[in-house]
DNA sequence: TAAACGTGGATAAGAACTATCCACGATTAG
DNA sequence: CTAATCGTGGATAGTTCTTATCCACGTTTA
């Protein structure tokens, strides 16, 4: 039925802060979405979530851009999709347990449902495990996937 | 933006697995529903999805309804989670790098992307989570929190 | 002053989620 | 045998979410 998918601008999202972290000034966000083909208007509403969720910092006018807001090894994988796709967790419950024909006592609510504490602690693991990569980290196998001067030439794209 | 949620029906279907983890003979989707206060039509659609991906099996006709097809101690939230949302991973990987300017060569293609490493790295953290806690570990929660007799009267409401 | 750029709002097509209903076959109590 | 119960699969909608685009606006700079 469901996929409990991750919205599709996650991915551009990362890829994006790592092209930032070589970025030398600020990127606009044509350049940006040139660079990944893809949709210059759409990618502008995802840059401003990593911009209000102080990711990165918006420079105005005529040769503006973004840019990131603390070093790449200081922004995690993690922080990037909560900026995308919001900080709500996965499941919610909706105590269903208080529906049937033997509710919990008062005193048994106070603690959350045992699904949902699984639930919240697979989360938990997931997000740890988000948590542990850095931009820095994904911009280091990137040189380690495509050579070393990889960013070189990156660079001098964007100054184009 | 996005909220990457879990189905509502994920839900549903562990807290009707825990029942059934209880029953003495096939519980119809009718007194599943009645017990917790949801839609009866809709979770036939989720008590389906159990029986396809062999969790549970269910008897037609006059006094069918559904049991478990193994030990409550054999199946995981993680089983229950993939019968209903499916088991594709929630990040998709679009190959973006591809795109850009400087796509990597064919040999370094063979690798995923590294950013998808990383998703793929995160879900299975949340997978393993939700594999080390089964249904019964649950059904124990229940009588922890509900106290020991909780089981006996529900027994005996289902077979009211 | 014009061009480039980010911002926020409005808008819309398509997909997914939630939910319901019905026709059908199977089973069983009476 | 017959009627009631029950699961199955298909069809169908309403609502929400996702994806995407466009525009008006303020800012900055050549």
């Amino acid at each position: 039925m469901g996929d409990m998918k991750m919205s599709g601008g996650v991915e551009w999202a990362v890829h994006c802060c790592v092209v930032l972290s070589q970025a030398e000034g600020p990127v606009p966000t044509q350049r940006l979405a040139e660079y990944h083909g893809i949709s210059r208007t759409y990618l502008a509403k995802h840059l401003q979530q990593l911009s209000r969720a102080g990711l990165v910092t918006s420079t105005e006018g005529r040769v503006g851009g973004y840019l990131l807001t603390r070093a790449a090894e200081d922004i995690t994988v993690l922080d990037v999709i909560l900026a995308i796709e919001g900080t709500e967790p996965a499941f919610r419950c909706t105590e269903i347990r208080m529906n049937g024909p033997f509710p919990p006592s008062p005193q048994a609510c106070k603690r959350p449902c045992g699904v949902n504490r699984v639930m919240q602690a697979a989360e938990q693991a997931w997000r740890s495990s988000l948590r542990s990569v850095t931009i820095a980290d994904l911009a280091a196998g990137v040189t380690d996937d495509n050579g070393p001067q990889t960013f070189d030439r990156v660079r001098e794209w964007l100054a184009t």
